[in-house]
DNA sequence: ACTTCATTGCACACCGATGTGCAATGATGC
DNA sequence: GCATCATTGCACATCGGTGTGCAATGAAGT
């Protein structure tokens, strides 16, 4: 069945954004299989984690792209870009999670799209005077989302009080005023 | 010689810093002495790790009491913290890098002075209406400081610009208008 | 010259994680 | 009943990192 192998990709997508080191035994013992079965559908752990990794950058590819045709101004774009991606954040912190550590090289070729797609919409924020320019577009968007996911991370994450947060902290951090950060955050109660 | 010792933590700071898992062998060969030499000095891995962060926590806390004495407002005092913490910055990723990892747990509690002194800090902000309360004071201040951190460990590192952007970004994320952040943060150019 | 002490260069034991091989088990479907 | 296929259980080899023991080296201080 690949049941099991989905479930093993959801339980180590679980362990290791919380714990990178986690190990295939880890993995298994949380999936409620062996070891054994682990490198039956995955021949060695860089392969789970790769298939990982490409999961994860699909969806968000999919959002971004998706949430980058609406056509809206910079920082409501951001803003729906945050409703969409908080559902999956706390799953998908693992994205940042194996950034450092031993794959981290291999990895960074795959985040690169997303990387880039966060990126152009921050620069576009910032050409029509919506985002602050105090830093520049790549590192600005790398901060904001960043914040994002570890608001999603912490015990904030339940309800839509994480979200609202992580949309407010963001758009201030990108050089929105407050008021209108707030205004934008509470247009979906 | 505690040179040797000395020697051995300033290039492990260094090294666990921008990765957490390096190990006795690298920084013994980092800092030009063989691997026999380091459990020497530190009878584990984790008595070298546990002085490192004595050292940083202790500087941090410093600072940081020390700014807290000058009395000044909230958002001042903020600016003040991080003109006189960056030229350290860098150094002590350490802190952050080393959070999650084996040694998390223990090293857990050295870090609570500091989280506690910048979280009263921030909730001194909030109370006197300084910074926004969209988020926890205990949240807020990590989310700060980390971001602080964050922009020390990129490329802009090197001159006043990373400093001013690092002010510029925490300030912001922490609620203080942006014309008030700009002037707060070109006050010491 | 003699002592002291840090450092070195091996040796070794130990541990945990990775990855493989293979026979046994057991459920599912024909 | 029989064949298929995923899963299991266990054995095993390997690798890298940790921590220790001990004799040899060598520089510094007296």
């Amino acid at each position: 069945m690949n049941e099991t192998r989905d479930r093993i990709l959801d339980v180590a997508l679980d362990l290791l954004g919380e714990n990178p080191d986690a190990g295939m035994g880890d993995i298994a013992a949380a999936a409620g299989v062996v070891r054994r079965t682990v490198y039956g559908h995955f021949p060695s752990r860089l392969d789970l984690v790769r298939t990982l990794m490409q999961r994860a950058v699909a969806e968000m590819t999919a959002v971004l792209t998706d949430v980058d045709a609406s056509g809206t101004e910079a920082d409501a774009m951001w803003v729906e870009f945050i409703a969409r991606v908080w559902p999956v954040a706390h799953r998908y912190r693992v994205l940042l999670a194996l950034r450092r550590g031993e794959y981290g090289e291999a990895i960074h070729g795959l985040l690169g799209p997303v990387d880039e797609l966060l990126a152009d919409q921050v620069k576009r924020g910032q050409d029509s005077d919506v985002f602050a320019r105090h830093l520049p577009a790549g590192m600005l968007s790398q901060l904001a989302y960043g914040v994002v996911f570890a608001i999603a991370d912490s015990d904030l994450s339940n309800g839509t009080r994480g979200a609202r947060a992580a949309t407010i902290t963001s758009l201030l951090m990108l050089g929105v005023p407050e008021k209108r950060a707030i205004a934008l955050a509470g247009e979906q109660p």
